[in-house]
DNA sequence: AGTTCCATGTCGCGG
DNA sequence: CCGCGACGTGGAACT
């Protein structure tokens, strides 16, 4: 990685253009090759930067960065305050818990917790409008769609909406309902999906991992 | 803004929790007290952060990140590397060109490019579920509802069907219809947007812009 | 403060 | 490689 602070200029034409009057910031660039342009405020985000794979043009107190894709980054150096490279190797990434992913898993493991009495048919039941997360028996008989997110708006009970016009249109399924779980439902996703007669739930991320670690002691 | 280079662990306890094992990573602290964890490749977006404002307890060895919603991220550093710190000073922020504000400013110069005969009545026209971006009178007499967007996709299309449903209950605008227009419009926009009798049109942002700036020499 | 919507979104997965 | 959806989305504008 090298880093270099410096007052500086920097354009980037690409999918839009963009500017930086000269100021003093910090040029970031990876050893993949991407650059990130960074001031000493506004969160982790850069002001510009160029993701990797670049072409790298450096010329004498001005750089060109190109991509495949024909975007390119111009930075000129006015004054470099600081500049020093190193190298850090590869790194192990990073691990995650608690994601759709995780929550996707836990629910098809325990799907009474959505419905008493709930049963899982399949996961990522293919539609031609996207795959349904879980596609469930109710115990009144019904099949029952749900769609599972962590933070539940209005785009994903219209997306579950969708779902529905499908599954309906399928004579083999027999009655079809939505029910939509979050582990957070928003008013106006609850009004949205009440209003289309689709039930919705919260579930309690940590009671399925509490389950779930139950059920890996029993077996 | 502060730059620390380490090998380090960090743990991210808030939305979800994520961890890091040992490995060589830049700290980087800015001004506003956000701070950003960055591998040496992936990107510019760093492996775990913490964005402002935020509490910081540092003591030998160990930081700790807490932001007032109570997520928490710990920075343990078992070798630093390299340090250091310097003022940077106010940036005086980034200018841009080409997002979606500018399209619709040009779309509302000139909408027969959306279609032959197309008239402006009134940009952000006000709806109970949000503005429509142009209303305009299309040569068949019609009241026209555009949607702008960059890249269209499929939320692009429910948004203008929710503005629709509302338009077409207005008694005065007569006759309602539908354009959905993008620099890009996806497959399965164009495919919801014809399910629904709507409209689609890609329009070329750098035309656009060519008749403006011979409208603005003319004048 | 809460809500909505854009973004050079980025990222990862599956076809 | 493109399409599609999640993301600790972030961030800004507006109520």
């Amino acid at each position: 990685m090298r880093i270099v602070v410096a007052d500086c200029t920097v354009q980037y034409e690409g999918r839009l253009n963009a500017f930086l009057p000269p100021a003093t910031r910090l040029v970031m660039v990876k050893a993949d090759g991407c650059v990130a342009v960074h001031a000493d405020g506004g969160a982790y985000k850069p002001l510009n930067w160029m993701n990797a794979p670049n072409d790298f043009i450096e010329e004498e107190g001005r750089w060109v960065v190109i991509n495949p894709k024909g975007e390119r980054l111009t930075i000129i150096f006015n004054e470099i305050h600081f500049e020093t490279a190193m190298d850090m190797g590869d790194d192990p990434g990073l691990q995650k818990d608690g994601v759709e992913a995780d929550l996707q898993r836990l629910l098809a493991e325990s799907p009474g917790e959505i419905e008493e009495g709930l049963e899982l048919i399949r996961r990522e039941y293919p539609t031609p409008v996207g795959p349904v997360d879980l596609l469930c028996r109710g115990a009144d008989g019904a099949t029952v769609a749900v769609e599972i997110k962590r933070r539940g708006e209005i785009d994903g009970v219209e997306q579950l909406t969708r779902y529905l016009e499908f599954l309906a249109r399928d004579a083999r399924l027999g009655d079809v309902r939505g029910i939509f779980a979050a582990q957070q439902v928003k008013p106006q996703a609850r009004t949205l999906a009440e209003d289309r007669g689709i039930a919705w739930v919260e579930v309690d991320y940590d009671k399925l991992r509490g389950i779930e670690s139950t059920r890996l002691t029993l077996f």
